[in-house]
DNA sequence: CGGTCAAGGATTTTCGAAAATCTGTTGATT
DNA sequence: AATCAACAGATTTTCGAAAATCCTTGACCG
């Protein structure tokens, strides 16, 4: 399983809202998009992943569909039982807070090394990856688009791993990454239902850009116990949040 | 035309000692026989992986041979670049002990958490697991053949595992599988050389039975701080020693 | 003499068909 | 009525060739 993470991700800029995916092989591109059908729950857990369907709606063949499904296996988005193909994982509020709370300890260890290790590049990274969250999540509306939760996504993803990208640990950075991964999937469902209901009665508000920016001053002050500590309770308190979502009845999908 | 594989493993059931490797599906024999070959450095750091000379060597086509190394690739053990091909991932000091490190910090909350959860059946599988570990330990002869070293390899695995084995948490346990998987690739020479060489006077002698004993015996009185300290020392003195060999001057192999 | 570009060979990636395997059903036997 | 074997359809897995891409070599031009 595992791992493959800032290294690939090295070649850039692609214009990669359009399509969705500029890859230069089909297999990464194929990759790419299953991976996104799973996180954006167009493919629902559970769901068979049969090869002729794979095949109609990618328009692929075999081979990169393979290679795909093999790398998303790896990364715990579909399983796959010995001659009996794959389908999509499955999802589960213990598997949230499983992923949430080994996430948080890896991030919070990076974290402290990256408060050792870090020089002012890496300060410079934070502050402005902070600053393009803060900018976008102001601008977002209340009813977003699939694309803009999408880039918000993009960019809080950004910021929690500029904060540790000073750890000097490869395996501390890509099981970060993984595990951030996996926990966009749990993320997803909330963000659509916070542009549906912006706000909820029954939920205490929620400071999230509050709790961002007192996680970059710990930081940038070198205050590694407190950093770390507020690390957690924000990883906590999304699980929480998620936790309420998804124990509330589910509205129907468009079919 | 046709899967000769089917006349070579004529019976289905054949133990997995010879060849090392029945799996149902071609591509998962590839995966562990490549995946062998790297860990026993038959096939060297960096060196690439051309679809050729697999296909000579292991008697596959492509189909398997890029699943295996799509797979290898998420564990970290070949490198992929864009449409140039795989290589055997290097290894490095620095690696090794990145490696170590993060193991010992999945291991050390995994064991922690398996202390507080294990019930008898998590007790018996310690006891079992390290009585088997000493039994083939005593055995070992000094000049030990590549299976035996294998064998001994999987119990020290099976050991450490067990430890764990109650945590309660996934992610913990499928990054501990995979951490020590790594560390498999560094510690392989080390007990070669152990085998060749099996007294050396500069090192300090290192009573590995003896830690082993030790933290089983922590782990069973659930003195959880204890137990997470020797393993953490244990998993540092491994990194040393490996530091040790790998900084000697490299005997040069057969071609 | 140095640099650019194109042809040829080597290698990877993708395709679609063929083989192996699984699943569900029918029908005979006890 | 229940069990089991064998058949048929569906699905995955594997194969080998074809297409796409990269790398080297050598010729040509400034």
């Amino acid at each position: 399983m595992v791992v493959r993470a800032a290294n690939d991700q090295a070649h850039p800029q692609s214009s990669s809202s359009a399509t969705g995916t500029v890859g230069v092989t089909l297999a990464e591109q194929a990759y790419l998009k299953i991976r996104k059908d799973i996180i954006h729950g167009h493919l629902s857990p559970n769901q068979p992943l049969r090869f002729e369907y794979l095949r109609e709606t990618y328009d692929l063949s075999f081979s990169p569909l393979r290679e795909a499904l093999t790398r998303l296996q790896s990364e715990r988005l579909v399983v796959a039982s010995a001659l009996k193909g794959y389908r999509v994982a499955e999802i589960s509020i213990a598997e949230m807070w499983d992923t949430l709370r080994t996430r948080s300890l890896i991030e919070g260890q990076a974290l402290s090394q990256a408060i050792q290790f870090g020089d002012d590049d890496w300060e410079g990274g934070i502050v402005a990856a902070f600053h393009a969250l803060s900018r976008h999540s102001q601008r977002l509306p209340d009813q977003a688009a699939a694309d803009d939760i999408d880039e918000m996504e993009r960019r809080h993803r950004n910021f929690h791993l500029a904060l540790l990208s000073a750890c000097q640990s490869r395996w501390l950075m890509d099981l970060s990454s993984l595990l951030y991964l996996q926990s966009e999937r749990y993320r997803w469902p909330t963000l659509q239902r916070k542009a549906a209901k912006p706000s909820r009665p029954e939920t205490s508000p929620r400071d999230i850009e509050g709790e961002h920016q007192a996680l970059m001053e710990a930081t940038l002050a070198r205050d590694s116990a407190k950093a770390v500590t507020l690390l957690a309770a924000h990883t906590e308190a999304t699980g929480r949040y998620i936790e309420q979502i998804m124990s509330e009845p589910q509205a129907a999908a468009a079919p």
